[in-house]
DNA sequence: CTGAAAGCGCTAACAC
DNA sequence: GTGTTAGCGCTTTCAG
């Protein structure tokens, strides 16, 4: 009967303190704390006995007691707007990671759009928020910004790149991103390339658009504004923004839509006219979510590492926060993180199989 | 000059505590504890006396030393393996919510598969988890669930409906909703409705079957083999089903895919095949995430609760633990929450417009 | 380099 | 009903 457990039954309760460590290293509880912080001024022999007994007694520093010490607790506040569900994971994933690691409180809040961001954030403030993070379309409306800017809450943004006073950002060069994936198209052989636009109220919109428009140019392709059509970042956008493309008298051989709610859109309108992919219309989309793989044939695109993004995002919050905090002047500002090319099912050499 | 700021400086470290607000109340601290802690036994007066005194000082109490004086702090770590983003990003909103409540620790950890799960957990066990969530087809894998037991952490499983010892859960009735949108799909007239199943490893796809067969046999249809086609849950497997269903010589009017991802693939292979939906296909799927209403036309289905499923997944794994560590019994186990049929666009009666 | 004292902000347990 | 006393587990500050 006694089988039953054969693995020690918690005791929550007995947890073990910084105390315990210190008897079983004989130092002080000063002592071990410093092994913990990383404090320099530890005898190495010191700092060995007490790593040892950390891990003899399977020690874990209690985070409520820390932060209640060291008064370091920071609060931030997330909000978003409406953003694809894969995006949102990524981001959420990378927040609560970072949170994890320090000493960090999130809120997570949606918007329903640009007044009610205002409105949460106007609130947040309020109860003593430490800084806010802002994803798109958010993160480009002028309005929550100026009133950012007012309020002087730190806030970093990402996924467009933003840099003032206490608004920082973290994003990928969409501009070099586009011109890359525009170049590879080019490399396939393609002359006449479809884009899709995203919506005019980001700002990756027209960043995206003059990467395409470079590498084009700097093909020596001339740029034809019949092949550029407007869509909004959605399916349902880019359905008609593909139907548009396809009507064309001279239909492009190639098809880059802004994002991959687009590509997917393009795709299906694409099998729709029974025009096969890849073989006759290249697809490339642009953000790396989830529907890239999901349909088929999976969509090459951009990869934008949403969650290391995040991560990145969170720390330099609290970097500057702490920064504040301390009455010095916050540190370095925005972060550019590297895109990647993704290459998958979606493209081909024009008139055939590559 | 001055205009610059018009909302007050932060002044992070003057937080207004307890103490404060006990000398405004003229009350003693312990009492503004209580009414913080709705504790019954204070009078109304002395109650409004302390609320207003926190309004008036903006008062917030600490987290870090409530859940350090109490030793309340609970740890939960949540272990997903390869789910939709948007189930994922649904639960991780659910989660994050509810651990902002109440005073509770998560740590998420993506697991490659049911080994690498079970590595997990051996690991959280070892530092002093207190509970975990699990989520398909993790919360399915009887390998896990035995080691759990093992263990005897307390654990909650969401979406598949367990109640053992240890291991209870939070879901939807998966049969009842499989059965009522056969019975919708019945109603509109249909009577060769194909079926598509899920992955054999999850408790769900049974079910759903189950409740699909029983609403045939109440509405007096035969149940034909041939209309029930083999599945995995995910785009690509749906593809080929809808493929096979389609090629049937007396192909169905209608189909039931067990989830929106086989949906929204069966409506791409319909489009293919121009078959247009839901003129001469009726298309339904389940779960409600993302897809549904990402792709054109927008897909009836069941919706989950994800959010609030998680929520109170959390809730009830924190309940068990606080009873556990008071000696108490385990309370109540597990928990049913309602679905909600969801129609959109994808269903018509047969041969027609609806 | 190490230690002792004091307290972070709150609540449990007990008084009154 | 309300107040008092003692810490929760850690870090700060100041001594050595």
């Amino acid at each position: 009967m006694a089988s039953k457990r054969q693995l020690p039954a918690r005791k929550q309760h007995a947890r073990v303190t910084i105390s315990d460590v210190a008897r079983e290293a004989r130092v002080s509880p000063m002592t071990v704390s410093r092994v913990i912080n990383d404090d320099a001024r530890v005898r190495q022999s010191t700092r060995d006995a007490v790593n040892a007994a950390i891990r003899d007694l399977g020690y874990l520093p209690n985070k409520a007691a820390r932060s209640l010490a060291s008064a370091s607790q920071v609060q931030i506040g997330m909000l978003y707007d409406n953003p694809s569900s894969s995006y949102l994971s990524a981001m959420l994933l990378g927040v609560l990671e970072q949170a994890r690691r320090s000493d960090t409180q999130i809120v997570v809040v949606e918007c329903e759009n640009e007044a009610d961001g205002m409105r949460c954030i106007r609130n947040m403030v309020k109860t003593g928020i430490d800084g806010i993070l802002l994803s798109p379309p958010l993160a480009d409306a002028e309005a929550v910004l100026a009133l950012l800017k007012e309020t002087g809450v730190q806030c970093v943004t990402i996924g467009t790149r933003r840099d003032e006073p206490n608004v920082s950002s973290v994003a990928i060069d969409d501009f070099a991103a586009a011109r890359l994936m525009t170049e590879h198209i080019i490399r396939l052989g393609h002359r006449r390339i479809g884009f899709i636009k995203g919506s005019p109220d980001q700002l990756a919109t027209p960043q995206r658009l003059a990467g395409y428009r470079e590498a084009l140019a700097n093909a020596g392709i001339d740029y034809d504004s019949e092949l550029v059509v407007d869509g909004r970042f959605s399916y349902r956008s880019g359905l008609a923004a593909a139907e548009e493309l396809l009507a064309l008298p001279d239909r492009p051989t190639a098809i880059f839509a802004s994002n991959d709610d687009m590509a997917a859109a393009t795709v299906a309108t694409a099998h729709r006219h029974h025009v096969d992919i890849p073989r006759d219309l290249t697809v490339c989309g642009f953000d790396d979510t989830l529907l890239a793989t999901t349909i088929w044939p999976e969509i090459t695109t951009i990869h934008q590492p949403i969650t290391a993004m995040s991560q990145a995002a969170i720390d330099l919050l609290e970097k500057r926060i702490r920064a504040v905090r301390s009455g010095q002047e916050e540190p370095r500002t925005s972060i550019t993180l590297d895109f990647r090319f993704v290459q998958r099912a979606s493209d081909a050499p024009p008139g055939g199989y590559r």
